[in-house]
DNA sequence: AGCACGCCGACT
DNA sequence: GTCGGCGTGCTC
């Protein structure tokens, strides 16, 4: 065989895991076979001094470069493709919408320990199955109960139980496989009823929905599900996906938080007799590579993810569900930052399978899209049981008196409920004691050095801390600027409002429910698992009562401050308040125990408050999306954000007068450029913040726009003293 | 992003 | 006399 050139040869177009947007080329190997790299298998690369795994996206006879400067590839990882030919398209078509780098867009598709280099195996002791011998209906276990309970539990389900449900019975599990009743097996979807539960009796609501899109199994399709608290969203997945696995394909279902995995998980595998894993940040890398092999060899069926599950290969995807898509923490909001709703509505696109969406507070994008005839809706207007929708009280505190917040007549109103014997919720959207600590003689008040904000106070671990930077120091007892002056807290936080609540409520049981409660693993369960079990009279607490969880004792609900909200600088600031305070309303009641809402405002006639509680969130959604059309705005406008930050505030500024210097060349526009401008919070973490938003009614010119832009940007000699990053659909303008 | 090279201040 | 500061440049 004649000896060939290598730059007249093939060369791999590999993606390597940095910040520049190209392939590099390399040869196969000094003597391997060409043909065995494949397309989305993972290579070992020489990649300057270090050593990088890097994805094959791509071969070509010959390459630009000299051929002495292209190197070999150290190593070829995967013999097959770890990743389809619609799995790389995706991610192409990802790293061109978003202007990210290649090889970072592709190597968030890998869980870390894939990404790392190491190898794909499938570890067989991820299931269990009983045996024949097991199966025997005279099997003596004598006195071991545990063994008993577990085989007994193990044979009411086909067919095999993940390594994962059986961690908590670890040396029965161990005693029963050497007895040979148990035996490591991986499940295969034909030896067992996939579906075990009995579906609920669906109402004629869910049964449309579930109809609906049902009809587009095995094509591309988007429905969006918009159903109240409690209207039996969770039933219709089930039963979509329940016909989705009859057909022998596989599930995957995103939702916006690691808290809601469990306890949908739970009630899937109680349905569900098939492999189901989960996919989030709480699991272990190897947990991670493990749920990810599973749904790609096709053995797990259903995968149970938040956004990073996003990119998991499916070896015969049928159904892509995305509960909760109005929430916020679908959006990355550093690095690749990408949606995974609207990246999941491509992928779906690109294998031809429906998406369904859910939420009771629809996203004001995805309602145009249902207006625009893009999206399918289905609505679940009625919760289940009879259960009647709560009332809302605007409870106008102008003028009254408050105690840490609480107007008499809440008070009055959580006493009558506390009375009864039920359970009061109350919410603020303010963690710690007091947001800002002053001095009543000198006016010192407690600023972050490092941001502009001030510092929290946090009484109970006696300390200031900076919400936005993490910095914290030691309560002061004494004001640092004047040595003398009374130092007192300003304003209301959650500890505060327990603490004030203790003394009014004195031997009813409070539980605080906040990010500094709750950071414990496990914490969170225990506190709702105590609301559940009625050894809670008043639940307290921040956001997170919003998402998901269920309060069914819970009568009265109080959201003790929504003007910060109706006045947000913020666009999305209406809507994100709307959204929240729909949630938080839908936390309460049941059919024979109907929830009241009470709103304190200063602002009662306002008129989001207005529309939203005599019309409710649809009629909201109507009023803002025309505001949003008259100004240009999302979803009727398409937004991309340059933000770039530097340890003084002349880098940033030059770099984005740079950024703006570039467009003078780029003619054919229809973008509006809005910038530079500071950041609404200039100072962050001792770094200063300054950003260009750029705006345009038609996405295809904000695309070409940027398609000049970026690729000039990183060129930039400005950009060499800053950190800058681009942003394209923003939800947060700062 | 790493990781090198490269030229100027306070230390064993 | 050196250790180390971060500016600048490159990665197939």
């Amino acid at each position: 065989m004649a000896k060939c050139d290598a730059a007249d040869s093939l060369i791999l177009k590999i993606a390597v895991p940095v910040p520049l947007d190209r392939l590099f080329d390399y040869r196969p190997s000094e003597l391997g076979n060409s043909a065995e790299f494949q397309r989305g298998a993972r290579v070992l690369v020489p990649f300057g001094k270090r050593q990088c795994v890097g994805v094959v996206m791509g071969s070509a006879n010959g390459s630009t470069l000299a051929s002495r400067s292209i190197k070999p590839v150290i190593e070829l990882l995967d013999n097959t493709p770890l990743l389809s030919a619609l799995d790389l398209q995706l991610l192409e078509w990802a790293a061109r919408y978003y202007h990210h780098p290649i090889g970072e867009v592709v190597a968030t598709a890998f869980p870390t320990a894939l990404r790392q280099g190491l190898p794909a195996t499938l570890q067989c002791e991820r299931y269990f199955a009983p045996t024949a011998a097991g199966r025997a209906p005279d099997v003596d276990l004598g006195r071991a109960t545990r063994q008993k309970d577990l085989l007994r539990r193990m044979l009411s389900r086909e067919p095999a139980w993940s390594a994962a449900e059986l961690a908590g019975h670890k040396p029965a599990l161990r005693a029963l496989i050497d007895k040979g009743l148990v035996e490591p097996r991986m499940p295969d979807p034909s030896d067992g009823p996939v579906v075990l539960g009995a579906a609920l009796a669906a109402n004629p609501d869910q049964q449309a929905a579930i109809d609906a899109v049902g009809a587009d199994l095995g094509r591309f399709a988007v429905h969006l599900l918009e159903g109240v608290t409690g209207s039996g969203k969770t039933e219709v997945y089930m039963q979509i996906i329940a016909r989705t696995l009859a057909l022998g394909l596989q599930v995957l279902v995103l939702l916006p938080e690691i808290n809601l995995t469990p306890q949908l998980e739970q009630r899937f595998r109680q349905r569900f007799g098939v492999g189901i894993e989960t996919f989030h940040s709480n699991l272990t890398d190897r947990q991670r590579q493990q749920a990810w092999l599973s749904m790609r060899a096709g053995v797990a069926r259903i995968l149970l993810g938040t956004r990073s599950a996003l990119f998991t290969p499916l070896r015969e995807p049928g159904l892509i569900v995305l509960d909760e898509e109005h929430d916020g923490s679908f959006k990355q909001q550093d690095g690749f930052r990408f949606s995974a709703r609207d990246v999941a509505i491509a992928r779906a696109k690109l294998l031809n399978i429906p998406v369904v969406m859910g939420s009771a507070t629809p996203s004001l994008e995805s309602l145009a899209n249902v207006a625009q005839g893009r999206y399918r809706l289905s609505h679940l207007p009625h919760r289940a049981g009879n259960a009647k929708p709560p009332a809302f009280q605007v409870l106008d505190i102008r003028g009254k008196k408050l105690q840490a917040g609480l107007s008499e007549p809440l008070v009055t109103a959580i006493g009558a409920e506390l009375a009864e014997g039920r359970q009061v919720l109350l919410f603020l959207n303010r963690r710690g004691y007091a947001p800002v600590q002053i001095c009543h003689d000198c006016g010192w008040v407690s600023r972050c050095h490092r941001c502009d904000a001030n510092l929290v106070i946090h009484a109970g671990i006696h300390k200031l801390r900076c919400h936005h930077c993490g910095y914290e120091q030691a309560l002061p007892r004494q004001c640092p600027a004047c040595g003398v002056g009374e130092l007192q807290a300003l304003g209301l936080g959650t500890e505060r409002i327990e603490e004030t609540l203790k003394e009014l409520f004195a031997g009813h049981r409070i539980v605080r429910l906040d990010r500094d409660t709750t950071q414990c693993k496990g914490a969170l369960e225990g506190y709702l698992q105590q609301i559940h079990r009625g050894d809670a009279d008043i639940v307290l607490g921040t956001q997170m009562l919003a998402k998901g969880h269920h309060f069914p004792n819970v009568t009265l609900v109080a959201i003790l401050d929504i003007d910060s909200g109706l006045f947000s600088i913020d666009f999305r600031g209406g809507e994100k308040l709307a959204q929240l305070i729909v949630q938080v309303a839908g936390r309460a009641g049941r059919a024979e125990l109907p929830g009241r809402v009470i709103l304190q405002t200063r602002h009662p006639r306002h008129a989001l408050l207005h529309n939203l509680l005599s019309h409710g969130y649809r009629a909201f959604a109507e009023t803002a999306l025309s505001e949003r059309r008259a100004a240009g705005l999302p979803p009727f406008g398409y937004q991309a954000l340059l933000r770039a930050q530097a340890g003084n505030a002349g880098a940033p500024q030059q770099f984005l007068g740079a950024a703006i210097q570039c467009l003078t060349d780029f003619t054919q526009s229809g973008v509006q450029v809005l910038g530079p401008v500071s950041a609404p919070m200039v100072r962050r973490a001792g770094l200063y913040r300054y950003q260009i938003l750029l705006q345009s009614d038609k996405r295809p010119a904000l695309q070409r726009l940027l398609d000049f832009w970026v690729p000039r940007l990183a060129d930039l000699r400005e950009a060499r003293s800053v950190r800058w990053s681009l942003d394209v659909d923003p939800l947060d303008l700062y």
